[in-house]
Parts: C-alpha cells; sequence; structure tokens
DNA sequence: AAAACCGCCTGTCGGC
DNA sequence: TGCCGACAGGCGGTTT
C-alpha cells in the first residue's frame, strides 16, 4: 500500500497519539507477520514499556521503546495502521496485531494481504534487516542532490522507473510517485536510466522532490486501501496526472493515457508528452 | 552485476 | 450467473 508520503502520515498521526502510554497486552492474530522473533518474546518484551519514539525510514515505521529494544514495522502493500481510543471498535476480518494500552488505547495492524512484516531488534544496528540496512537516500534529504540521482542512473540500461523503485538507490518512491514523476518531468519510464540528459536529470529531481512533498501535504494518496493511523483517507488522489488513469484524456496535452509492464509493474505514461 | 521471474495473500473487476 | 485470469501503494529469494 503505502509509498513514502503514506508512511510518513501515518508516523505523524500515529505519533502524538501512542507515545508514552504504557503497554499492557499484546496479541498476535497473524503469527507470520513476526519475523525475527515469537508471540511470547515480543508480548514480554512490550509488557510495562512504552513508546518514546515513532520514525521512519524509507517505508519503514520505527518505534522506540523505553529500553533497548524497537519495533520495526512494514506495512507492504495493504497494511493499516490505526490507533483507536476505547473497547468499541470491532475486530476487523484481517487484523494481524493489537497492542494494548492501559488506559484502553489500543495500536492495531488490519492487513488484507498479509505482507507485513515485523521485526524486533535490540540496539541501532539494523544488520538483520536487509532492506533497511540498505535503504538509499530518500527524496527530501538534503543529500538528495542532482548529482547524487545521476550517479544512481549512469551506467544502467535498465528503465529509469526500475531505477527509481529500487530501495537502495533512493528510498521511499513506489509506484504511484514513480510513475507521478516521470510524468512532470517528460520522461517515458521505460527509458534506459544511462541515458538520461543532464537537463532531464535535472527535471527529475526536481519532479520527485515536489511530488513527494505535496503527497506529504496531502496526506497521501488513498487510491485504494491506505488510511493514516486516525483511520483517515489522504487526498493526493484527487491531483494524481497518470497512475492508474489509463485511457483517460492527459491533462496537458490531450493524448490518451497509455499503461505498460516496466520491472513488473503497471506503468502509466502520456505517449505524447514523455517521449 | 544486474535484470527477470515467482511467491507471498486476499479481494475485486472485466471478459466470456 | 459463474468461472477464470489479470491485477493491486512491496519486496525477498531464486534463476538467468
Amino acid at each position: 500500500m503505502p509509498e513514502l508520503p503514506e508512511v510518513e502520515t501515518v508516523r505523524r498521526t500515529l505519533e502524538h497519539k501512542i507515545l508514552g502510554h504504557k503497554i499492557q497486552k499484546t496479541n498476535v492474530l497473524y503469527p507470520r507477520l513476526l519475523q525475527n522473533v515469537d508471540e511470547t518474546e515480543l508480548a514480554d518484551a512490550l509488557k510495562g514499556r512504552y513508546f518514546t519514539k515513532l520514525a521512519r525510514k524509507g517505508k519503514y515505521l520505527i518505534t522506540h521503546l523505553d529500553s533497548d529494544a524497537k519495533l520495526v514495522i512494514h506495512l507492504r502493500m495493504t497494511g493499516q495502521l490505526t490507533a483507536t481510543q476505547g473497547l468499541e471498535t470491532p475486530l476487523e476480518k484481517h487484523t494481524s496485531l493489537q497492542i494494548h494500552f492501559e488506559d484502553e488505547l489500543e495500536l492495531r495492524l488490519v492487513d488484507q494481504r498479509k505482507f507485513a512484516t515485523l521485526h524486533l531488534v535490540y540496539n541501532s544496528e539494523f544488520v538483520g534487516i536487509k532492506g533497511l540496512a540498505q535503504m538509499g537516500v530518500e527524496p527530501l534529504d538534503e543529500s538528495f542532490t542532482p548529482q547524487y540521482l545521476k550517479e544512481q542512473l549512469e551506467g544502467r540500461r535498465a528503465a529509469v522507473k526500475s531505477v527509481l523503485l529500487d530501495q537502495r538507490r533512493i528510498g521511499g518512491l513506489g509506484n504511484i510517485y514513480a510513475d507521478e514523476s516521470l510524468f512532470r518531468s517528460g520522461i517515458f519510464p521505460g527509458k534506459p536510466a544511462g541515458s538520461l540528459t543532464i537537463n532531464e536529470i535535472q527535471k527529475l529531481h526536481t519532479a520527485i522532490e515536489n511530488v513527494i512533498s505535496e503527497a506529504i501535504r496531502h496526506r497521501g494518496t488513498s487510491f485504494r486501501d491506505y488510511v493514516d493511523g486516525d483511520g483517515q483517507q489522504g487526498s493526493f488522489q484527487a491531483r494524481l496526472q497518470v497512475y492508474g488513469k489509463e485511457g483517460d484524456v492527459c491533462q496537458v496535452c490531450g493524448q490518451i493515457i497509455a499503461r505498460m509492464k516496466i520491472a513488473g509493474r503497471s506503468s502509466y505514461y502520456c505517449a505524447d508528452c514523455q517521449g
């Protein structure tokens, strides 16, 4: 489901709700959620503790406890992490995890496709979580410069889009924002990464920064399942220009938006604007 | 090295 | 109506 703007919105909405509440009980309904820990060990690590910080790196959420432990959660395609106060919320189908706090606050993970993952780590080292340890520079990081983007693209014959989706090169971009960034910069997603001109790299760099920061400002894209930590939808779907718009008219030139598979993912583009 | 392919799951949609 | 395949904000492991 979520890309960087959605995970960041979840982080912001949950942060002020869950920090400092004492954890009473943990309930794992889908054990395969747990990657490097069993239910008993997880429950023991959480009981009586409270969260001190909620961080994000790429599409990972990192919850710090008032111990040397941290929970690392990845929502993958359909994971929804929400916090609700009170006992009245009925259990949704596909609930994977409940963390109950002493004051009837509950943190809940609902995940229709069950791809979400949870690791328990005991220091700042994330070596056991490859995707986290190898995370590339994020679009809003100050070291995400046109020069950095150029270095990631040059010499590669793979489609530029597949490089944008590679989390080891750029952290946090996914299928929606890769397509939107390529549209804004007028670059065909299947163009070989190494063949981009300096001018195109500059435009792509600006487009990525702008798309990601605008999407955060609009609290993410609720195309299908995504909700934030309050269970609320985002609004960036109203601003999408190509993603999911096959057959629609391009707002810029009037051409019909096309779709093709690139790197195994549906890719939406305007054949006129993205020559 | 790097790129393609498959699997993980459940649900929805469109075509026949 | 129902059956069947394609597809879905992701990514890790395996094969080529």
